[in-house]
This record gives C-alpha cells, structure tokens and sequence, in this order.
DNA sequence: TCCTTTCGTTGGTGACTCCAACATTGGCGC
DNA sequence: GCGCCAATGTTGGAGTCACCAACGAAAGGA
C-alpha cells in the first residue's frame, strides 16, 4: 500500500486546547495502566492523598479538595470503604456529616499509587530536559491556580 | 461557620499529569460551552477540519488524522451527514471504503466552531504574556509529537 | 487460490465530569 | 422557639471521550 503517514490538521495541532487534551489522554492512560494493576483508578488516589496529607475530613471537604463533584465523591468512598482503605463513621458533631477516615491498609495503598505515578511523571515528560520540565509545571501551575481561583 | 478555602494536596498539584489533566477538563469546559451554542462537540470539529484540510477522505484515514477510533467516526459521520455538514458515498476504485466530503454547510459550520475555539484559546491562556504562551505551546508540541512516535 | 489485512459497522465498557432532586440536619434571624 | 436558608449525604441520571471485540465484505499479497 501507499499509505503514507497521515498528518493531523494544522487546526488541531496549533492550538493549545488540542495539545493540553491529547496530552492529557496520555497521561491518563499512562496514570490509569498504573493505578490499574493496583486495583484502583484516579477518584481514589485523590481522597487517599488528600486524606493522608489533611487527616480525617467530611465527604464534602474531600469534594472541594479533589476537584470532585458530591456525589462520585460516595462511590469512590464505598469502593475505598469496601477494600479497607478509609472508614466511614458519623460526625457525633454534626450528624450530616461523615467522617472519613485514612486506615493504614489504605497508606499503604496510597504508596503503591505514589510509585505508578512517579513512574508516569518520567515517562511523560521523558524528552524534556530538567530546565524545561521545570518551566512547563510552572506554566501550568500558574494558569490552573487561575483558573480555579478568578 | 468557619470554613477556610480548603486547600489541594500537594501530592496532586505537583504532579505535571495532574496539572495537564485538571487544565485539560477547563478547556474541555470551555471548548464544549462554545460548541455546544452551534450543536456540535468536540469530535464533529476534528472531522470538519481534517476534510477541510485535506479534502475527501475515507473514515478509516479521519479516524487516524484525528486520533479516533473507527466505531467513534462512524457515529460522527452519521450526525454530521444528518444534519448536511458532510456527505458519505461509496468509493467506486476501493468498495470497502466510504469517501467522506465536506458541504459548504459543513464549511459554514467549521468557521463558526473556529469562531468559538478561537474564543476558549484567549480565555484559556488568558492570564499568560505572549512570550509564556509560546514557550508553554513549544513544550506542549514537543510532548505530544514524542508521545504519539516513539 | 489461500491467507492476511483493511474497512465500515454494531454493540458494548469504562473513566471522568456534572446535574437535579430528596431527606436530614445545622445555623441564623426574628 | 419558629421559620427559613444552607450544607450534607445520597440516589439516579446524563454527556463526552477513549477504547475494545466481533462481524461480513472486500482488497492485497504469497
């Protein structure tokens, strides 16, 4: 055959939302692959992180921490819960509320997901020299605080 | 009440795959408003602009340029044919194949997404001086060209 | 002519994001 | 204390994107 390579449109490739998304696909690709051979996908590494690094916290908290909506934040929680690695017990001081609980099954877990995602880390930014990895977190760094924030 | 801005862990926010994928969801945040005004998404727009620039193309060919899957195309193509943006003819010199042509409606539709996607790259890069925003595209090109070779 | 590959298509899965609604509970003004 | 609004957990959905397995039809090479 003649099948040349085919090239992507100049359209897609010139412009900053298409880079930030394809990029984004491999990275969540390379991040599930990890998370994937641990048993556990990204909702869980969030709330395990923020947990292990904030302790004990209500579900809604976690929600405004991970960038999760209320909801997905109660299924990731049963499915955590479910394996040991948080404990759901009520909030005696306000009885709305759950209180969220890091196990040590559970930190556990969160240093294996820590290794797959250094591992991701280095493979994705494999090309870049330590000078530009630096200048392209930076970059990224200050655009989402902004988005976020204003 | 007393609730501080809560705070993300750290563990996520120097993580540059956590950066490119929270940033990722923003533009895809944006890019969907704005597509979403014309009754379109994402995938009709890489389809659009794949035969703009490089004319009739069978969907296996689309699928490679715009980084689809085969099943996806085909249901691309059957919403942008629906509503007279592309037209889908048998091949007569390959009688596996489908050629894929753009309509002047079809056209019409792309310059008005090119419109809205013009609009989320501005607001996307927003708060970044223009020599920022080239250096964070060359690093992003750099990225994405490694990644999908080698 | 076999064998392999490609193509379009169908049907399904999973991850992430997001929304609307509901009952329970807390906090606050009056 | 009462009434109203806000927050919480939960259920049940939705949409977008990425991906996979299988199939019949057709093309291509050995």
């Amino acid at each position: 055959m003649v099948t040349v390579v085919e090239e992507t449109p100049a359209r897609l490739t010139a412009k900053p939302s298409w880079l930030l998304g394809q990029l984004a696909v491999h990275a969540h690709r390379l991040a599930s692959d990890g998370f994937g051979e641990v048993g556990a996908r990204g909702y869980h590494y969030r709330i395990l992180a923020a947990l292990d690094e904030f302790g004990v916290a209500s579900q809604a908290e976690l929600g405004r921490r991970c960038s999760m909506d209320r909801s997905d934040v109660v299924a990731a929680i049963n499915e955590l819960a479910e394996q040991g690695f948080v404990e759901r017990t009520p909030d005696p001081d306000d009885r709305r509320r759950n209180m969220v609980t890091l196990t040590t099954a559970g930190a556990r877990q969160l240093r294996r997901m820590d290794r797959a995602l250094d591992k991701v880390q280095d493979d994705l930014l494999g090309p870049l020299p330590a000078e530009d990895r630096q200048t392209l977190t930076r970059l990224l760094t200050q655009l989402l605080t902004h988005h976020q924030r204003g």
